[in-house]
DNA sequence: CCTATATTCAACCCTATGGTTGAATTAAAC
DNA sequence: GTTTAATTCAACCATAGGGTTGAATATAGG
């Protein structure tokens, strides 16, 4: 899996961060999609969605094709798969693994300030 | 698992769109940090910080409590695990199980316009 | 009480975002 | 070759985002 950095998971992130945006990533897990397809569901113009889409190909996770004078767009999970993996950085404060929570806090936390105690008890 | 909808997923995707609040979450997986304790890694100032705490707290991420003149911040790991969640609906596209992958666009794409064939080989 | 500390609030600035409309581009269709 | 269809481009508008500074708030400590 690539590994995101900053500004990279910035775009991704913010690319999520809109309805409209990830309503078209959902279209597009069924497949290759047309601008026109992935605008027809929105009350928006053409334009806008064109600018949405953008948005998702700066992010990178689709790619476009063009054909003739359409284009046709799919999904490129790599980034979605660096967003999941980020946040499965976290998972451990989720699931009951507390052991595994307690032992990477100890680690990850040594050499720090004053160091609270409470520590999420 | 808490199901996120639309606008919080917007509130939450949006949060992690910035560097500066996945810094300071990874700090907050160490234990309770102080608004002072979140702002001091950044060249920005106070005001500025406090408003990105505000961000997270709006998305959900993190929880404040307030002990006398400082605010204690600790994550609140729920929205994490529903966004996730939400990635988790893409991982069949970028693990192996073309199996799986191929049953659900059938299953997802039925009924709908001349349908592409190509779908990701 | 007075002062120092921790944090927010308010006003402001600049840039980015998401939307619009109308014109431009490109290719298919006839 | 003219028309029609699929998209983008450009200009514009309103609002949100992230930053700043200076004042306000509230509490801890002498």
């Amino acid at each position: 899996m690539v590994e995101l950095n900053a500004p990279q998971l910035d775009t991704v992130f913010h690319a999520l961060g809109d309805a409209t945006r990830r309503h078209m990533l959902h279209a597009l897990a069924g497949g290759e999609r047309t601008v026109g397809q992935l605008a027809e569901p929105f009350a928006i113009s053409l334009a806008a969605a064109s600018k949405h889409i953008k948005a998702l190909e700066n992010a990178g996770l689709i790619r476009r094709e063009i054909r003739g004078r359409t284009h046709v767009c799919r999904l490129d999970p790599g980034p979605l798969a660096s967003a999941h993996h980020w946040l499965s950085f976290y998972e451990r404060f989720w699931t009951g693994r507390l052991d595994v929570l307690e032992m990477l806090l100890r680690a990850e936390d040594a050499g720090r300030s004053p160091t609270p105690e409470g520590e999420e008890q």
